[in-house]
RNA sequence: GCCCCCAUCGUCUAGUGGCCCAGGACGAAGCCCUCUCAAGGCUUAAACGGGGAUUCGAAUUCCCCUGGGGGCACCA
């Protein structure tokens, strides 16, 4: 591994939502940046002006920032190789695709885009790859500059030699070889000014000094291109790596809008602010993410400073990985075991706030050894601690009533567990179990039955946290109130 | 259609020629623990896509096939 600083970039387009593989790519980023003592850049990529959403910068910068991963340089920060917004880097590009031009490497192109779709059309119907067909190439550089100064439309194409192939080097998969007769002399510079991706973002990287650049495979395929125009440009290359894609759970294609709406449904999202708002933590979503195109071989439970400490871009996979949100599950609920009691106590708070529940800190401390094995998201707490912050709970009358028991007998559990708990000054658990179990003893009933009766009257649901170290959180005269309460209920029902 | 990439349990992966009748994790099944639900402990089932070649020896190297993914825009 390099002990050079490494400058990593994550690059996203601000048009739509923060996306989980925008994520990941950030997290190798930022654990590469980290490891190496570098630094992580955040640059916005927005020149495609029909496609930019409102807020979407917002929300990836937000969500940067949930997940922990604090670039060093950005838009809203500044950093010595700003601005860290495209559209904000006009001229760099334009004096940039000059230069192109200038050497020979590109140029002025005058079609308009009915003749290119004209082409494209006839060339399919060919059945020949479409491709730019040259017109312009060919027009004489002098000639070319005329009609550009006299400010006829124009975009710049990039010039792809005709002959030959272009040997590019992936760090995880080897040197990528396409004949040159593959590739196509692709728009760098639109007719509004603005560079496309291909210009902006080789220039970019090449201007803050980006040594390792990390993207989805999905550029595989215009990665000679760009290995192209760096080397027009005589720059030396960064480590290019490209990694794995994101499957949908089936392994079958990317992720769909439509499977999107459907993860939602099980209480699953492949956004960012989604899986904030479902009760994931920013540890479990970087936690299984991570795993998702790096191959650590045991001990795969990890803080972002074991991260840290154990990556290596060598132990990154280029194969694609399905999304399993289960496996998501079982890292939100480990690093949520994890968690100090004052740390899960913070962030369960909102949760509790979001339902119109009034938050009573000492009661939420007490509660967080009881509920935080139970939790698989933070959103849980609510069915496992709502009822403590509730002043009356609303059993469901049939639930008070014990399996193979009548309502009758229901009911005189209840009355008993009303004397033998009401008998003492206090509630502790200390004193409750051993005296309810002498009572299972001698009633002759089963502690199924008589702890599930109180379960329910003090809880009002069925499944709760341990029963006694919740009356006592509760306190005695809530508990005895709300058995009182279930005495009436049952006494209500038909025997 | 053309091009590129990928290929180990259902899923994520370890594995860089012998240490592998392939290891871990999720999930599944069973048992234990148990006041519900969890958590925890123990156990089990589960994979090298197919065919050639190289080699004393291949999951590991090479070739072909198959399968999967991605890309072929004045989108990123």
């Amino acid at each position: 591994m390099s002990i050079e600083p490494a400058r990593t970039r994550i690059a996203p387009s601000p048009t739509g939502h923060m996306h989980l593989g925008t994520a990941r790519v950030a997290l190798y980023d930022y654990l590469l940046a980290k490891k190496t003592g570098g630094q992580f850049v955040l640059r916005i990529e927005d020149t495609d002006l029909k496609r930019t959403v409102p807020g979407a910068e917002q929300e990836i910068m937000d969500g940067l920032r949930w997940l922990g991963l604090q670039y060093d340089e950005g838009p809203d920060i500044g950093g010595p190789f700003g601005p860290y917004r495209q559209t904000g880097r006009r001229d760099i590009y334009q004096a940039h695709a000059r230069i192109l031009v200038d050497k020979g490497h590109a140029y002025p192109c005058f079609c308009t885009p009915e003749r290119l779709e004209k082409v494209r059309q006839e060339q399919m119907k060919r059945k020949e790859n479409p491709r730019y067909d040259g017109t312009c190439r060919v027009i004489p550089p002098v000639e070319a500059a005329k009609r550009v100064a006299s400010g006829e439309a124009h975009t710049i194409r990039f010039k792809i030699p005709y002959e030959g192939a272009t040997v590019a080097h992936d760090h995880l998969r080897g040197d990528i070889t396409t004949e040159n007769k593959q590739l196509n002399d692709q728009v760098i510079l639109k007719t509004d000014g603005l560079p496309t991706y291909h210009l902006a973002a080789i220039v970019d990287d090449h201007e803050m000094q980006i040594t390792h650049v990390m993207r989805g495979s999905e550029w595989l395929g215009t990665f000679p291109l760009h290995v192209n125009i760096v080397r027009a440009f005589g720059w030396e290359e960064p480590v290019w790596i490209h990694l794995s894609v994101f499957l949908k759970p089936s392994g079958k294609g990317k992720m769909s809008k439509r499977e999107a709406a459907e993860a939602m449904k099980d209480g699953y999202s492949i956004f960012i602010k989604d899986m904030q708002d479902l009760g994931f933590t920013p540890e479990g979503v970087l936690n299984w993410s991570a795993l998702m195109g790096w191959g650590v071989a045991e001990d795969d439970v990890m803080t972002v400073e074991q991260m840290i400490d154990r990556f290596t871009i060598d132990s990154l996979t280029p194969s694609p990985a399905a999304i399993n949100f289960q496996k998501l599950d079982h890292f939100n609920a480990t690093h949520i075991r994890l968690m100090r009691t004052e740390d899960l106590a913070a962030r369960l708070k909102p949760y509790f706030t979001r339902e119109g529940l009034s938050v009573k800190e000492d009661v939420l401390l007490r509660i967080i050894p009881l509920i935080r094995e139970r939790l698989t998201t933070l959103d849980d707490c609510i069915s496992f601690g709502a009822f403590f912050f509730k002043d009356e709970v609303t059993p469901n009358p049939e639930d008070l009533i014990a399996k193979g028991l009548d309502a009758k007998q229901s009911a005189e559990i209840a009355r008993r567990a009303y004397q033998i708990l009401g008998a003492g000054p206090d509630i502790s658990h200390e004193r409750c179990e051993p005296s309810m179990r002498a009572y299972v003893e001698e009633s002759g009933f089963s502690a199924n039955q008589v702890f599930g009766i109180l379960r329910v009257a003090v809880t009002g649901q069925k499944v709760s946290p341990p029963l006694f170290e919740s009356m006592e959180v509760i306190g005695r005269d809530v508990c005895l109130r709300r058995i009182e309460n279930a005495i009436g209920i049952l006494e209500k029902l038909p025997a």
